[in-house]
DNA sequence: GATACATTGTACCGATCGTTCCACATCGAG
DNA sequence: CTCGATGTGGAACGATCGGTACAATGTATC
């Protein structure tokens, strides 16, 4: 191999940088070619089963990078309030200040969301998991916990259909600077 | 004309389930065409303009109902409370209890939604103006009334996602019961 | 019954869809 | 240098896409 001018993560960003604005139907392997710059062929060796293949791997790689950038700092020892800042920053530049869908919502339209749904469905319950962590932390108990990462994902992604649809983005911002106290006030 | 098997209303209604659960890409002629009862030919008669036309519909047809059963109720007179709960009982009939998707947050995806996003955003404006009038109404200030409506629409949207995404109904239903108090507390 | 018009079925268009195939280029290992 | 593995470009596949043309149906009016 070539010192290949992208990475396959790289690749697979571009793939879901597509995917996400596009949605599954939407992202056709044209684009996905002109968005990586390689040929539909070479897109094929690297993702021998097409287009689900590439979804696969991106939803890998969401996990992966959410993972890294969210859960793991919600998770951390350290005071909640921080921890809760720490993801608030990073959604802010994943989201981009909330121009940005999120893949998940957008992988939930179409048949295709049958497919993918059960690893959709995974990665919002990590990211659920997490918040409740950080909130038991706080002291409190593990129900109220539970109600409170289950509202705050509501908001976070309720935010981000709102913001894009008004135009918007401070709607987005907003919900997030709303998020450490409605996560962890008494 | 015969008398038609579906009226006009009806065809817009079932080409509205598809694009909401398809999206706009998703949704297909032949699609909607079995959806509908109509031949590829009869919807062109009915939708000159061919799918465009169609969503166009869909989103007057969208606005129309919301409008009824929705907004009206909100700004009719009555205490506060019981006009909250009356957009909840519409909104639970219309999503069917959290399972079914936001027709606006599915047009937000693809290129398409650079089309209709004018449409969208008009909407999400009516039905925020609707719900911050219903703030007022309780006696709260006006910019209060306006970040309310905000908010509220922001849990509605979000637990759609989020319910669907987990397999979890009362997601949505939560959501909906926490939103009298969320928006008439002093 | 003849005419006007609304509605539909059939067949078809070019374009694009996801996918496959294959020849070729590039490489490291022997 | 050869060889197989790895990656790429390009052409082509059948299927489906959104959309059109047109003839045939029905219905309502006269």
């Amino acid at each position: 191999m070539p010192p290949a001018l992208l990475s396959r993560n790289e690749v697979v960003a571009r793939v879901m940088a597509v995917v996400r604005s596009q949605g599954y139907d939407g992202a056709s392997l044209a684009e996905l070619s002109r968005a990586t710059g390689l040929g539909k062929s070479s897109l094929y060796h690297h993702f021998p089963e097409g287009k689900d293949d590439m979804v696969a791997a991106v939803l890998d790689y969401l996990e992966t990078m959410l993972d890294a950038t969210v859960f793991a700092p919600l998770r951390a020892p350290g005071p909640p309030a921080a921890r809760v800042k720490r993801m608030n920053e990073s959604l802010l530049t994943f989201y981009r200040e909330g121009r940005e869908a999120c893949l998940l919502a957008s992988l939930g339209i179409g048949d295709s969301s049958r497919r993918f749904h059960p690893r959709v469905k995974q990665i919002f319950r990590l990211w659920m998991e997490a918040i409740a962590h950080v909130v038991r932390d706080r002291g409190l108990s593990r129900a109220l916990a539970q109600s409170r990462a289950e509202e705050a994902l509501v908001r976070i992604e309720g935010a981000l259909v709102l913001a894009r649809s008004l135009d918007e983005p401070a709607i987005f911002q907003r919900a997030l600077k709303a998020l450490p106290d409605a996560l962890l006030s008494s």
